[in-house]
DNA sequence: CAGGTCACCTACCAAGTGGTAGACAATCGA
DNA sequence: TCGATTGTCTACCACTTGGTAGGTGACCTG
């Protein structure tokens, strides 16, 4: 048993503990015993359980952003095609390991530093992203929409997605894996009927309500 | 304080805790505090946790099938009218009270019992809902896919966004009402494109991952 | 080989966990 | 009016929580 060790199985049994059952929910005895270790042992680590915490978000969000950036650079150059490279690369871990995006839907129940130290380190890659979208769809090879809004869009499917099979089943849906990828497969046809230039829809420019309102009334 | 009254702000304030930070991670006395009584007297209404629990669940899965039902019976003929009015109504409450939708999200987290109740009373609303996309597809009013899949990405799409206002905020977008707004929007035009039968981007028919690997192949 | 560091341990602790036992007042039908 | 029922309470219980104090052996370095 070298030195990091012990801490890196630490760092992963908690990931898998937190991501899936919550991080309150999760007691220290519990991730020891996983380990096969005592909770004083992780306590040597990790001087507290916030500091668990952090070092797991970072370990996610390190993870999240190397597969974005290596499934971005292995994709070609149309926008539909990266945008379906980085759909089946977010979902490959999710699959592997539910926890790592179920963790990253725990944010809203974090404390504010905790959070704040995942929007730091995650905002290079939201904002990229945005940017990415706003000038594809100036060049017009994306529908015309509000960047940040699909975006974040994005982010709530796939992550719903990925992290929800046992929900997914509670609505007679089966989670196995064949089931997984056909669902993804679909998402991904979803995502490219929708963010098409082409779609021949009736589509508002990005508005701000009232043409949303507008449309509404006129329909 | 008349008889029910306790027992149905013990729900209440149960629903929201339970809805906003977990289930295993909100304790009994707090609850018992929130609603401004002893843990005691929220045992002598619910034996067990267990009991709120499932009590919590039943009267989550009544609001979420009555909000769909009006929905439904309140929108036009039209299937992509009917969908967007369902989003529009999921979103309504899902916004004021986003515990509703973040318990159901927690269904990951259940024991088997618990799983299995909710499974049960939910089930009919799935099935009349793929029943009825199968039929507008079959009409060629919606794009050709699989009913059960579409259901599937439909609710991971707005489960993740009616939940998540807090993780999107952590991805650097904000989380006030009127961008929610702007985000289901967003979302309805994006399904509206997706769902439409006439859009013209190359779509297999639900396939079994052979059509979409053969289409990754040839792009 | 002495001293120190390192990784892990046992032994605790105060506070909180879900839950039981039973007292007490108010209110009810006979 | 009286006894039973109802709703809430105090007083506990065994167990778990995150965390402190401090000890022990292996190993490195001077």
């Amino acid at each position: 048993m070298t030195v990091a060790e012990t801490r890196s199985r630490i760092l992963d049994a908690a990931l898998d503990l937190f991501g899936t059952r919550g991080i309150e929910a999760v007691s220290l005895d519990e991730i020891a015993r996983s380990v096969g270790v005592r909770k004083q042992s992780l306590l040597y680590w990790f001087p507290s359980k916030g500091d668990l915490v952090d070092a797991v978000l970072d370990v996610v969000s390190d993870e999240l952003i190397a597969v974005v950036g290596a499934a971005v650079r292995s994709a070609g150059d149309a926008p539909l095609d990266r945008i379906d490279s980085v759909i089946r690369a977010v979902f490959r871990p999710a699959v592997r390991r539910p926890a790592l995006l179920g963790l990253v839907r725990e944010v809203g129940r974090l404390e504010g530093p905790h959070v704040a130290r995942l929007e730091v380190r995650l905002r290079p890659l939201v904002t990229a992203c945005t940017a990415y979208l706003a000038a594809e769809m100036d060049r017009g090879r994306l529908r015309r929409a509000d960047p940040g809004l699909v975006a974040a869009l994005a982010y709530a499917t796939v992550t719903g997605i990925a992290t929800e099979p046992e929900s997914l089943g509670a609505v007679g849906w089966n989670a196995d894996v064949g089931g997984l990828r056909r669902l993804r497969d679909e998402l991904r046809g979803f995502v490219r009927a929708a963010l098409s230039p082409t779609s021949d829809v009736p589509m508002r420019p990005a508005d701000d309500g009232a043409g949303a309102r507008a449309r509404r009334v006129g329909r």
